[in-house]
DNA sequence: GTTAAGATCTGCT
DNA sequence: GCAGATCTTAACG
């Protein structure tokens, strides 16, 4: 070990559980500013969420869980604070955390991270010269940079190898609320949420 | 059993 | 800015 670990580690501490408990807007909210974390053999990744969207359960067509529990929306009826991972597009799997009371079928999808720890790791799986506010501005993106995969669908976020760490004890910065991206319906809610100013959100 | 659409990303124009 | 890749899921017959 050279110089101990590095300063955001500090801040890896999980979260608890009544965060996620709350209503999905405001744990959309919260998340912002956290630490994803993720270790696997070839070492540690971590970090900070910048962007997220809310997906509800009533009056939201675009919600997975819309239309009742299926096989793949499952995790998103069970205790909040695991973690509901699919796969999209052919390529690419999304990250969300459960919200909400146990049967809402609620969620928040993480949509993008500013790089905090493991830089090196994520360029080797996201592809070298790939340059670091495009390492994980994007859902597919960041599961990719973190080797986010089915296999941590449903995984407990508070513990290793996939948890969400409480970020700075000071939170001071702007949160701007904007129509979630990707969509063809429900265009017209205000619920995706990101840190006003960073360069690490997928999109202005 | 078949089919159409999808909470995306990349590369090319 | 736009189209193509690529394949799972869920709806439909």
């Amino acid at each position: 070990m050279k110089s101990g670990k590095p300063a955001s580690l500090k801040y890896c501490r999980p979260l608890r559980l009544p965060v996620y408990s709350q209503d999905t807007v405001t744990v959309a909210r919260e998340l912002l500013g956290r630490v994803l974390c993720r270790e696997t053999e070839e070492g540690l990744a971590a970090g900070m969420i910048v962007e997220t969207e809310a997906y509800l359960s009533s009056g939201d067509p675009a919600c997975h869980a819309s239309r009742g529990m299926t096989e793949r929306n499952a995790p998103m009826f069970g205790p909040a604070g695991r973690a509901y991972v699919y796969f999209i597009y052919g390529n690419h799997f999304c990250f969300n955390v459960v919200t909400g009371a146990e049967g809402d079928g609620e969620a928040v999808l993480v949509r993008a991270l500013k790089p905090l720890a493991g830089l090196e790791l994520m360029k080797s799986r996201r592809g070298d010269n790939c340059r670091v506010e495009n390492l994980t501005s994007g859902p597919g993106k960041l599961c990719r940079a973190l080797a986010i995969d089915k296999r941590l669908n449903g995984h407990d976020l508070r513990k290793r190898p996939l948890w969400i760490g409480a970020g700075e004890a000071i939170r001071d910065f702007a949160v701007i609320s904007a129509p979630r991206v990707g969509i063809s319906v429900a265009a017209d809610k205000l619920l995706r949420f990101y840190i006003s100013g960073s360069k690490f959100v997928s999109r202005r």
